[in-house]
DNA sequence: TTTTATGTTCTGAACATACAGAACATTTGA
DNA sequence: TCAAATGTTCTGTATGTTCAGAACATAAAA
């Protein structure tokens, strides 16, 4: 109705992006439903979402919540149709900018406070090993936030880097 | 006897590098091992690890055994003494090159394959939304994939680059 | 040999996470 | 109003993870 591919091959995307998640630190479910919504690309309701996964709704319902909290899933109305639908950010590469922009907020940027205050308190202790490799520390996710900050500042200019490599291996 | 910083900031930098691990999702305890290995920057052994930890010895121990499979840690002897002594990589960028090569190595690169194949398979499928959103993703893996073997291939060089980087925020 | 020092693996209890179903809330249409 | 449709949050159970202590293994010293 909506694509050609098969069902299994839906299925076989679906459980690698699942375990792609648990790798990163995804849950099963969310990450299961994010790869439903970005292979078949259209717009899915919840009810939908327990058919096709057999998953219960609660667990639908948190997962889109957790989805749309990183920003690669938002809601959308269908025009005759009270019920609310999901879709997934369109562009793969913008996709994971948005998960990375996240993830750096939230997991990175107070790890990076934290060793800075460490690094201050420091400053008070005799020279040492220890103060030594604290410096070194702290300059290596400092160096990683600038990268960052450039990389989400010129992500236009970076896409485009990208889709310079040659494609086929 | 060891350096000079005070326990205290010893133990704020174990704790947050425990934190971040677990972000990363690695256990605490290895974390907290691995931490207190970075910035102490010299060989312990097992005990002097229950001890200044408070963790269980079968914990220490399993927690060293993950640490080398990664390649972060390695056991040294000194002279003189029988015990298993482990001390960590003391550059901070190869450090990170390990552990990054490691995890591709264990969680990219088997989804890669899996999605290629599922990709392989879906050839045979007549062309929709699902198998270009397919390729889409495909591509930007391989993408990834790319980038990664020439990071690690041009360590060198990307550690000489990354220095040149104002130190300064 | 036997004993002691040192490390690893096994086991069960404590703790944390995941998730279905129930209960609740809200909106729409009768 | 009330009932039906749709979503969210709560609650208890099942499943998985962590970790201390016990049991086991190995090697050095006595």
């Amino acid at each position: 109705m909506w694509g050609h591919m098969s069902e299994t091959l839906v299925d076989q995307f679906v459980e690698t992006w699942g375990v792609m998640g648990n790798s990163w630190g995804v849950n099963n479910s969310v990450a299961r439903v994010h790869g439903l919504l970005i292979i078949t690309d259209r717009p899915w309701c919840i009810d939908e979402l327990v058919e096709r996964l057999q998953i219960s709704k609660s667990n639908v319902s948190t997962s889109l919540k957790e989805l749309r909290s990183w920003n690669v899933v938002r809601k959308v109305f269908l025009p005759g149709d009270r019920r609310e639908f999901y879709t997934c950010e369109p562009d793969a590469w913008e996709m994971l900018f948005n998960i990375m922009r996240q993830r750096k907020q939230r997991e990175f940027d107070p790890i990076l406070a934290s060793i800075s205050s460490t690094c201050e308190q420091a400053r008070q202790c005799p020279a040492g090993i220890a103060v030594e490799r604290l410096g070194q520390m702290k300059q290596m996710l400092d160096t990683f936030d600038k990268l960052a900050g450039i990389a989400f500042k010129s992500e236009t200019q970076i896409k485009a880097l990208v889709s310079l490599l040659p494609k086929k291996k």
